[in-house]
DNA sequence: CCTATACAGGAACGAACGTTCCAGAATGGG
DNA sequence: CCCATTCTGGAACGTTCGTTCCTGTATAGG
């Protein structure tokens, strides 16, 4: 063995991500991801494989940053508050940038239907995750009485995850954080 | 004057428009297009200019088509039965294949914002028209007493437009039809 | 020192892309 | 008939793309 390793794998993965995040898939060049990631191209190549599958891997990485906004909702007690600080996460200071750019899941689902479908189907199945989730803290809500019960957890999981992904498309089209805190009011009227 | 066209420039239109819808503007080849339209690549040359300015009359022709929905929504008198009537548009038989294409329009900005802002623009006006369109619809409800007076009508449209834009996008998941009918009637609930 | 490994940089590849151009066939009006 | 116009089909152009390969250099361990 010889020569350690001198750059972030993670972080390369990172700045591939943000790339793959605001300009889509095909519109990314294998060029500008080098840029963006600091390596050479032998080092990319022999590193990831190939342009598709470091796409792969920044979903995954997408994915896992998400966790921790599900953890937030799992945690909460009121479902009224779980789902605030579901869409409230956006608005926090450190992405706030990353408002604007809408949603790497989202876009990649409708950029690739037909075209990649494989990678259009990992994009959907972490929403579903994500929605397993929701639909769970539902139930334990309405278990515990803070959710009347007349209330069908699932159902409410699945308008809640669709108004987030309208969200997120109308993110990408730079409105006013008073408009999508305007949108996110309205969707709390539903419970009561 | 000699030979007339053989082409009919609408239907030729049409036909790209159903491929840049299921497809994406990148992802669809001029080739494919050429097929599609039925018509010889001198033919789309001298008839369109070129590829983008086909895409512009695409999005032109999707927003006509959409003319009948919004219509739809400004004869409808209770705001209940506007917005169900407006959902609905997309559960019509000769539309059902297209319901799974989700929507032209929110493709198009999520796909080609940072890559072309202009074509991203011109789809996100043509929602701010409807979006104006549905604001006054409430406005008209408010005033004819079919809307209790404290709903801001505004805020409404943004909130149901947003709903939209999250179901055209949930609809390219393949979702099944119990679903997509689940959502509308949770967003529903906002109206008392 | 020596060698195996990790990098950078760039040349080269084939394929696909949008676009332009041209030769030739078809067709309607004068 | 004749000519202008509308079409087809395909060749060709330049560009960009993802990918592979090669040369050279830097570095850590034996």
């Amino acid at each position: 063995m010889a020569r350690i390793k001198e750059y972030d794998s993670h972080k390369a993965v990172e700045a591939a991500m943000m790339l793959f995040w605001a300009q889509g898939y095909t519109a990314t060049s294998v060029q500008q991801l080098l840029d963006a990631m600091g390596l050479s191209r032998s080092s990319m190549y022999s590193e990831f494989g190939n342009k598709r599958d470091l796409f792969v891997e920044a979903l995954s990485l997408y994915r896992f940053l998400s966790t921790e906004l599900i953890n937030t909702i799992s945690t909460a007690k009121a479902p009224a508050q779980a789902i605030k600080d579901f869409y409230e996460v956006g608005f926090s200071q450190q992405s706030n940038k990353e408002l604007y750019q809408g949603c790497l899941l989202v876009n990649t689902i409708l950029e690739l239907r037909d075209v990649d479908n494989e990678l259009s189907l990992i994009a959907s199945n972490y929403f579903d995750e994500i929605e397993n989730t929701l639909a769970l803290c539902f139930e334990k809500c309405i278990e515990s009485g803070t959710l009347e019960h007349e209330y069908d957890p699932e159902r409410l999981a699945n308008f809640f995850m669709t108004t987030i992904k309208g969200m997120r498309v109308v993110a990408r089209q730079n409105p006013s954080e008073d408009y999508l805190r305007g949108v996110i009011e309205t969707a709390l009227l539903v419970l009561r």
